[in-house]
RNA sequence: CCCCCUAUAGCCCAACUGGUAGAGGCAGUCGACUUAAAAUCGAUACAGUCUGGGUUCGAAUCCCAGUAGGGGGACCA
């Protein structure tokens, strides 16, 4: 005969995840629980992650971004920020745009169709979001201000246009800005990249490079370092001087070395075959050589040409360059590895001191000097590392003698007397290429009128909204934008004289769109204005951004620039627009991106069929800290289910009333309990989530002995470890902690409820094991006070008879390390 | 080629930043419950911290060299 214990005098049920989604998730929906005020007395806390694009429906990716976002949403909401943790969708880009090539459709409706899947299984995934503040950027009242932005930047004269020779994915058929090409392949489909001389528009990013570069201070220690590490890389500041060279045929020409120490040395003059210069310069013998060098170029891929071991081409283009330091005439050449866009596309070639200029000139026999002393067993070729000026004087400067550092100082100071160079410093940023030949984008808000060149749209004419007739192959790249086959379209009076003019056909580059958005969740339907200073104000920056490594320089760099053009504007009061960065890691299965192409793939809806939400958001989490990799195929979502099953039960189980006091209660567990706050808390602050969630584990257990074979059901510590527990899983599995919470006989939602603070007194211990070391090697352990004095303990420790025992055998004490009251190593001998 | 990060039980991961290597989970083994199994509950073994040096009373932790994996940069003058 079975006695019923009595947990089971109430009527039981088991823990389903369905039926628990199902009550709460249309109960959060109705109360509004996560609808963000901006009037309210408490602190703030702006959680945000990337947006995502509306690629089909949600990925594995997406759920582990998502669900390590909440956590601080969630966390800090329980300890009583007002917190702020939007979403949208980033709905402009080119997928939406082949599709409809492909399917005879208009952009929009793919697009529409594929945000309504991803909103529906947000919604599922129970992220604590707040719906109301949703935006799209493809909406019209979006990339109104997009356009609206756009028309402050050319106001400013941040936003200017330009022939350039610039970087082309002949398979996407559209420019691309420098941060899109990645080793010389085209960032999202891998196409090689060619040249293109176009004129097109552009942000002056260049002009904020010491900026971006400086105001990383605010961000260390909150950033990933990394991070900081590539944008530090990727603007390239470096210290040199701007050097003037007179050339034949009365022109100044002004190179950026680093090193013009070496002037002495410089036996030639290079110019980058692909920049206007190079045009410029060339003698009428010359003219046909330079063009057929140009010809044979045009076959060379970007990726062919970036490769170090290429043998060094070039031209000579008929004209000398004089030293400014030693008045000896250099062959001038054109030649494809100096760059067009960096530093002025012009450089001195000094073959002793730079390897490549050592190669061009072995190719064209052109005389080497050696102007710094290599080290006696140096047997390379250009020699770059430190040592003595050589070879280096002439007329009333002399170098000869100084270390490298002094050198440049003393020739600088030298040329900026005879007005013939001066100091400067020179970045590798290039300014941002934002027009896009393509459609689905914002256009650019400029009308071309052959009387009054480029006009900005009026404001109150924006926006200037994409046509909604086109559709199917009038959408497909022709090498311009499809936009420019619609005349009706195109055709536009100028708003200035009233002539015929045209709009640009060109579309925003969709980090325009996102570069911003985080501004507009403050007030998204906002038809007043881009946003509301005083409440983006009060809102930003975003304490806590979730995204993907892959944006380290992109969308970030992007953003930290129009945040501190926004300030310029005198728009809001913060430089930076996201005070702390979490790059959340991949999610792979059995060690492999997940992708078609492997067969690899996990679908997302089918993990959340079979396991729920809470179990696939819990393994997440808890599958590793948040910035490494999760392998599906180490990890069991199975064994999380299980896990909340066990929680939950753990609840069900629970006898006593609410509110019942828990002092009481069974002190073994209640140390434990109060022990799990206190770690949970430091745990939460250091992003170690993965370990809050095995803590919360311990507690389960403890609670779990304790209600079995302890104090019993009815214990009120018992109900404080369960409740602590529903709060600390509302973090991460929402639906069975409110239904927990519910069991438990509170009101929802869990997730407004009060983190509870922990008890002092409970943490501390009246005594600790201290261990006793005999050089180094635990031998012993004490149970001691935890106040107990060094002497004591070490009297204590050496009183011990294994103690002595070693002591004996080793020869005496020479000497006693204590470090009360945890440890004392003898040292013997 | 250069720079950065990582390496701890079979696997995923902890370790108060120099002080007892193990918190949690997976997989394993054993037991309770069961006619049996599943579920549940309980109990357990397993590594001396990638390799080799060094600093220290004491090193997973700091330093040097190397190996492996991951990432970034790579004609930037």
């Amino acid at each position: 005969m079975r006695c019923a214990p009595v947990s089971e005098t109430a009527e039981k049920q088991s823990y389903d995840f369905r039926t628990i989604e199902a009550k709460w998730l249309p109960f959060w929906e109705q109360d509004g629980t996560f609808v963000a005020k901006s009037a309210d007395d408490r602190p703030k806390k702006y959680v945000c992650d990337m947006f995502p694009y509306p690629s089909g429906d949600l990925h594995m990716g997406h759920a582990e971004a998502f669900a390590i976002g909440d956590v601080p949403a969630r966390y800090w909401r329980l300890r009583g920020y007002n917190v702020l943790h939007p979403v949208g969708w980033d709905s402009f880009g080119l997928p939406a745009e082949n599709a409809a090539i492909k399917n005879n459709a208009h952009p929009a409706e793919w697009t529409y169709r594929n945000i309504d899947t991803q909103a529906t299984s947000f919604k599922r995934y129970a992220i604590s979001t707040d719906w109301t503040r949703r935006l799209h950027t493809s909406d019209e009242m979006y990339y109104r201000w997009t356009q609206w932005l756009f028309l402050k930047l050319f106001e400013q004269g941040l936003a200017y246009r330009k022939d350039s020779p610039v970087n082309w994915c002949p398979s996407c058929q559209t420019v691309l800005a420098n941060e899109q090409v990645v080793s010389g392949a085209c960032e999202r489909c891998g196409t090689p990249v060619t040249k293109k001389a176009l004129n097109q528009w552009y942000f002056r990013i260049t002009d904020y490079a010491d900026r971006l570069l400086d105001d990383m201070e605010q961000l260390e220690g909150s950033w990933p370092e990394r991070v900081l590490a590539m944008q530090r890389n990727w603007i390239g500041r470096s210290e040199g001087a701007h050097v003037d060279f007179e050339l034949d045929g009365d022109h100044t020409v002004t190179v950026f070395t680093t090193r013009p120490d070496t002037i002495f040395g410089a036996t030639f003059f290079v110019v980058a075959a692909d920049a206007q210069l190079a045009t410029e310069l060339v003698t009428d013998e010359q003219r046909e050589e330079l063009a057929a060098y140009r010809e044979q170029l045009k076959s060379v891929s970007d990726i062919e040409r970036q490769a170090t071991d290429r043998k060094k081409t070039g031209v000579f283009l008929g004209v000398h360059a004089t030293n400014p330091a030693t008045g000896a005439q250099m062959p001038v050449y054109a030649t494809d590895y100096v760059l067009a866009d960096y530093g002025t596309g012009a450089v001195m070639g000094v073959p002793g001191q730079d390897q490549r200029d050592w190669e061009f000139a072995k190719t064209f026999d052109l005389p080497i000097v050696r102007t710094v002393q290599p080290p006696e067993d140096f047997d390379g070729e250009a020699y770059t590392g430190a040592g003595e000026a050589i070879n280096s004087s002439h007329g009333d400067v002399s170098l000869d003698g100084l270390e490298v550092e002094q050198a440049k100082a003393t020739i600088i100071e030298w040329l900026e007397s005879q007005g013939a160079g001066r100091r400067t410093i020179n970045f590798r940023l290039r300014d941002w290429l934002v027009s896009r030949q393509r459609f689905w984008g914002a256009p650019i808000p400029i009308i071309h009128c052959a009387a009054c060149g480029e006009v900005p749209v009026p404001e109150e004419q924006l926006p200037v909204a994409l046509p909604t007739n086109m559709r199917g192959e009038q959408l497909a790249p022709k090498g311009q934008s499809p936009l420019a086959s619609n005349a009706e379209w195109v055709s536009v009076s100028c708003p200035r004289c009233g002539e015929k003019a045209s709009r640009d056909t060109d579309t925003m580059d969709t980090f325009v769109d996102s570069s911003w958005y985080y501004l507009r969740y403050i007030d998204p339907a906002s038809t007043e204005a881009i946003f509301p200073t005083e409440e983006a104000n009060n809102w930003l920056p975003v304490d806590q951004y979730v995204g993907g490594v892959e944006h380290a320089i992109l969308h970030l760099l992007y953003s930290r620039f129009i945040t501190k053009a926004l300030h310029d504007m005198g728009l809001i009061n913060f430089v930076e627009p996201f005070r702390a960065l979490l790059n959340q890691g991949q999610v792979l299965n059995g060690g492999r991106a997940m992708s078609k192409s492997l067969g690899n793939g996990v679908d997302l809806g089918e993990q959340l069929d079979e396991f729920g939400v809470d179990a696939v958001r819990l393994t997440m989490v808890f599958a590793s800290p948040p910035e490494d990799d999760v392998d599906w195929a180490d990890v069991s979502p199975a064994a999380s289910q299980k896990f909340l099953a066990r929680a939950w039960r753990l609840a069900q189980d629970v006898t006593s009333a609410p509110g019942v006091d828990p002092s009481a209660g069974a002190q073994r567990l209640r140390v434990v309990t109060h022990r799990a706050i206190a770690d949970a808390q430091t745990l939460l602050d250091d992003q170690k989530y993965n370990v809050v969630i095995a803590r919360v584990m311990e507690l389960v257990n403890a609670a779990r002995k304790e209600l079995d074979s302890g104090a019993g059901p009815a214990d009120p510590a018992v109900r404080e470890a369960a409740e602590f527990t529903a709060q600390a899983l509302s973090l991460v599995a929402p639906y069975t902690a409110e239904d927990m919470w519910a069991q438990l006989g509170h009101e929802p939602s869990v997730a407004n409820s009060a983190w509870p603070s922990y008890e002092e007194a409970l943490l501390v211990q009246d005594t600790i094991t201290a261990v006793v070391q005999v050089r180094g090697k635990l031998r012993d352990k004490l149970e001691v006070p935890v106040d107990i004095t060094e002497q004591e303990l070490e009297q204590q420790a050496l009183s011990l008879p294994k103690i002595q025992k070693y002591i004996a055998d080793d020869g005496g004490v020479r000497k006693v390390i204590v470090r009360a009251p945890k440890l004392v190593n003898v040292v013997t001998g």
